[in-house]
DNA sequence: GGTGAAAGCACCGAGTT
DNA sequence: AACTCGGTGCTTTCACC
């Protein structure tokens, strides 16, 4: 897991990519006073060293219709497996993310749903998981996204 | 917040976006059997409708030297606006996403971190936040993230 | 590691069915 | 709505710095 040597340009092509990923090389280079040449060999870099993993789009889930977020902890019992559980949450495919976590709970995870009846329909799917004990739900009021950009910033400050 | 009409073309197209944005137009059509100028128009639908609302790369953020990953559980003094806190807690460029929450917490929020010590000064910054009565961490020992590929195919299955 | 030019493609709007 | 088509502009490579 050796870090990779980020340079000034490459922040720069980075802050520009990760707000809109279909931003012409041409423009980047424009604003960068580079070639375009240039701007294409070093996204091409960073991609084979792995720190450009990919890109993906940015979806309206409130639009459609999945507007329910929630947190579920989970609690196992004593004897379970937790890479089996783990792989079974990972099937449910209204669980977008889920970590192995120190602290209260034994696995956390995150549900995106269209409301509270089919939030609940997947909280008893992840109740029936074998292994798992019981689970506490944690309902989202209110989401706030911080910016990528201003956690890049931050990062490349220090590398 | 009206739901916007997807067919399954727009399915297909999102579905090869949404692992590749730079996929070219071109690409998709002839998998699809449309033409470019349809995929084009398309596209630009669902752009306007707000569906798509941007996109973004995806970076590996242990390569980049942060790797530590806790979630932070805050509970708010009952005089507190939690509006106010979530302002604050917004500006910590660490904290990637923050939610106001039923049950336990009163906000729940993401810590992007280097190590253990960078995530102590960060939750110390949310533990000094006026209002803020006390923070609870889980940290993640394993982040298991599921594929948005299969989000998406279980929501326009009900779409 | 960068450039600039050139060839190959893709984008995207206009006009058509 | 979707197609074709053409002008414009983007990507990508390569010989040269």
């Amino acid at each position: 897991m050796a870090k990779f040597r980020l340079d000034e340009t490459d922040h720069q092509i980075l802050d520009i990519l990760i707000d809109n990923t279909r931003t012409p090389f041409t423009d980047i280079a424009k604003k960068l006073n580079i070639s375009a040449g240039t701007v294409h060999v070093r996204v091409k870099k960073m991609e084979e060293a792995g720190i450009i993993i990919g890109s993906s789009l940015t979806l309206d889930y409130k639009k459609l219709g999945y507007a329910f977020i929630a947190y579920v902890g989970v609690f196992l019992q004593k004897t379970s497996q937790t890479k089996f559980v783990l792989e079974r949450i990972n099937q449910i495919p209204f669980v977008t993310v889920a970590h192995v976590t120190t602290g209260k709970f034994n696995i956390f995870c995150k549900v995106r749903a269209k409301n509270t009846e089919h939030a609940k329909q997947i909280i008893f799917l992840l109740d029936d998981i074998e292994g798992v004990y019981r689970t506490e739900t944690m309902i989202s009021l209110e989401e706030s996204l911080n910016d990528k950009k201003r956690l890049m910033h931050s990062i490349f400050k220090e590398l």
